[in-house]
DNA sequence: CGGCCGCGTGAAGGACTCGTGAAGATGCCG
DNA sequence: CGGCATCTTCACGAGTCCTTCACGCGGCCG
């Protein structure tokens, strides 16, 4: 189900938006600051994010900056001010789309669809298999000479970023942003942690690595 | 630079969008009628087309859907008739955006831009080769003889400067601004410790370097 | 011809990072 | 309210990396 994002501060508009999408089958989040908007955006990862300009606790156009500090997902502007100015600053700070108030729901409901139409699709192979283990990331699955392997919600989350950029470096940044959201930039510790957990059920050497591989100073690399 | 393929029959308003189009750096193609414009659109691939429904041939939906047949490249619908039927049929036909007339210059600019930026990141071979080993930029990782070689952060990052400008040469302050930061521009020993280590790792021949190259007393080039 | 400057090389101290085990904190379930 | 799984935080040893220094070489210029 795709997952939508919706910060606004007006209680009718975010009702009756709220029924419309949930109605086209979107999995609707409410938020009514943009703090917490910024929260829910980390937190639940959101395929498509709504942000009305007019907030009552900070502007909108910051609410963008700081999302598209740390994402690239879909935002679609929503505003009753319509000067030129605000739309050019809007759109290039990074909003995907602008629409200025009133607009029919059919119109707000066709400009979401192509937005989401423009996500790439996620074409990836959905398991991955190496001598030791073989992860199915649809079933969010790990399996180890025909056993499920147990994790935990957070190790899950900190392999499937690392399988989803396999051979590639994750920066240590990337990780932490990805799985913890962008306020936890810098807590490395966790990471170690982490690391060590996966290490331990996966691989067949906890204290040699072969597909968890640690670049020091830099991130973390899944090898098959 | 930039290829526009604008689809429109009103002559004076082509001839201004064009203008200001090609002030802003756009290389702009012009096209009169829906059967011309798909004919220059198989003809030149441009980066982006602006699409007016009204032309004199076709209707311009259709011309949408026939260029959704074959192409993915951004399409921005213009038109004067703004019920909220048309505006869904053609966003659900494809279109990435629609803006009705009268419309400011900016925010068409603005909105070229912003459906310009989604196009998926180019795919520009972050990879380079030379006849000793292999740089994946996006992996950060060195290959030599199928073996990955392990280099330290700061070593990575010089490695990165240097061939993201192969062949040209880069001044040590330009190396060192960009590695260590503005105030290290002076510090001309750490290049020659990590430029030693890069031939070191890298070279086949660490004393008479092939592929890093000291210009004396003025810089280092990549050459693969 | 001789001194000087820039460059390459190896080595060492110290700061920082990583892996690891374990203990406290938190939240969810019955 | 208590037990359990999970998340967060901490401390310490081991290892890595950055910085700095000393020395030798070679070209350049007076």
């Amino acid at each position: 189900m795709t997952r939508l994002l919706l910060i606004d501060d007006e209680a009718p508009f975010v009702r009756a938006l709220g029924i419309s999408l949930k109605a086209y089958g979107y999995d609707v989040t409410a938020a009514r600051t943009g703090a917490n908007g910024l929260a829910q955006a980390a937190k639940a990862h959101p395929d498509i994010i709504v942000l009305d300009l007019g907030l009552p606790d900070m502007d909108g156009l910051d609410v963008l900056d700081a999302l598209r500090g740390w994402t690239t997902v879909p935002i679609l502007v929503l505003s009753a001010r319509h000067t030129d100015e605000t739309k050019v600053r809007a759109l290039d700070a990074g909003a995907d789309d602008y629409v200025t108030k009133p607009f029919s729901m059919e119109e707000l409901l066709a400009r979401i669809r192509a937005a989401l139409r423009r996500r790439p699709e996620r074409v990836e192979d959905p398991i991955v298999e190496t001598d030791d283990f073989r992860i199915d990331l649809a079933a969010k699955q790990v399996t180890r000479d025909g056993t499920a392997i147990r994790l935990t919600p957070t190790e899950w989350n900190v392999l499937e970023v690392l399988v989803r950029n396999q051979g590639k470096l994750v920066s240590q940044r990337q990780l932490l942003q990805e799985v913890w959201g962008p306020q936890y930039e810098t807590e490395t510790e966790y990471l170690r942690v982490y690391l060590a957990a996966l290490r331990r059920k996966l691989e067949p050497a906890p204290s040699r690595p072969r597909h968890f591989i640690t670049e020091p100073g830099m991130g973390y690399r899944f090898v098959p």
